[in-house]
DNA sequence: CAGTTCATATAGCGTTGCTATAGGTGCTAG
DNA sequence: CTAGCACCTATAGCAACGCTATATGAACTG
């Protein structure tokens, strides 16, 4: 992590805060550890941070945006379901990688008070579902689909951070993964990615299909006969 | 909570902290807030207990017993994979209605020390499971099973706990109560049933979110404006 | 009644996050 | 060149924290 472009006892106390977090094997920093090591007295920090919070808001956010560039580095493969599954991924990895900083992330769950860290990650995911929405792979809306996707995704990192390295197996978060992600997607769509329709086309077909297999009682029998009409000339064109 | 048949100072303490955190809003509770409120000075804590975190796994270990009472108190209703969602809602449920002891018990995560309550309740889910699996519902391993459905049910407590009370929407936990069941389930097509999602509202939200995105020119903008107002009627019954 | 053990109290240690106060340091205005 | 002014940093120390060395009272047991 590095934070260039600040006053340099800002950047060495961010840097001192980063370091001995990643190596405090859970125990807590203290300010009196962060502060000899940037070679600075206690009232510096407090000058530049507030408080010791704000320091670790600073470190935080630092940290978000190096998990937010791994969770954009890779090309969008052109399948959005596929693409959230490597955030996914890139989430539990991130948190195993870094756990510490994962837990001051994440893991510092205080009632009613949210962190705002986990509104961006949610923004971040919502932001990817949207393009499986619009390809008609969704089944749920999209926000609804990342806050469930993202509240299983950090369950799982977090269990799997508190199990001792040695034991710890990712099928928890392969398995999780996909079943989240089965849930929120509609098969119908996958099939259609496969046929190479337009999704339009077919989804039209299969909403078709499926208001004359179900005798759906939302719309008229009137309505439902140019409600077809429509969908048939959207599926034949 | 109560912690009868113990030592009347070990008992004023255990209640003085259960009570302490139940009312901290979240703020940390000293040990001299407790030995006070219990009318007991220092040393006695540490006698009883050995330290702080050792009342604190005293005080968890009795909490535990409540949530484990409330997981068996519903007779068993021979569909073993409605009593897990009834476990699941039980969780969430005991998370939000004593939050401050939640998080002590699940929310305390540490970097390769696994708290003993998580593999407590891992085992009572495990032990439903296996009652799904002796009924050839359960697709996957009851270990696996219940690790999977821990992680994401306590992923999506601490999600709520940390939303403000008035902004809280259980919708987030039936959600993906109803995604892991039927991820584990074998008998997938009943589970979608379930659900209550009908394949008529999966592909209207499909199509819904695909014209939007497409643009289409088939219908005029009027047609599209009732177009997409009948597939709002349909998709959100 | 002596001895042992359990339970509690007085007083205080070391560390924590944080701050009241004040002293440099480098810039711009006259 | 220097006076003034922001900005940044340091000395010293406070209150609160978890915890403990030591000692006293109470209650069984021989």
């Amino acid at each position: 992590m590095s934070f260039e472009g600040q006053p340099p006892a800002k950047m060495r106390l961010l840097q001192a805060a980063a370091e001995l977090l990643a190596n405090s094997a859970g125990a807590p920093v203290s300010t009196r550890q962060i502060t000899q090591l940037a070679g600075v007295s206690a009232p510096t920090l407090y000058h530049h941070f507030g408080d010791k919070e704000g320091l670790y808001d600073a470190v935080v956010s630092a940290g978000f945006e190096e998990y937010v560039a791994g969770e954009r580095d890779f090309a969008p493969s052109g399948q959005p379901l596929e693409d959230i599954r490597r955030m996914w991924d890139n989430h539990v990895h991130f948190g195993l990688n870094q756990p510490e900083l994962y837990l001051v992330m994440f893991g510092n769950i205080r009632p009613e008070s949210r962190p705002a860290i986990v509104a961006d990650a949610e923004a971040l995911m919502e932001e990817m579902l949207n393009k499986a929405a619009a390809a008609g792979q969704l089944s749920v809306q999209p926000r609804e689909a990342a806050r469930s996707i993202l509240a299983a995704n950090v369950g799982v990192t977090l269990m799997l951070i508190a199990e001792p390295a040695a034991e710890r197996n990712l099928d928890l978060s392969t398995m999780t993964r996909d079943a989240m992600i089965f849930a929120v997607s509609s098969d119908q769509a996958e099939q259609a990615e496969a046929s190479g329709k337009s999704s339009v086309v077919v989804a039209a077909i299969a909403l078709n299909a499926a208001l004359q297999a179900s005798h759906s009682d939302q719309l008229s029998s009137s309505e439902l006969k140019l409600f077809l009409e429509w969908l048939h000339r959207i599926s034949t064109t």
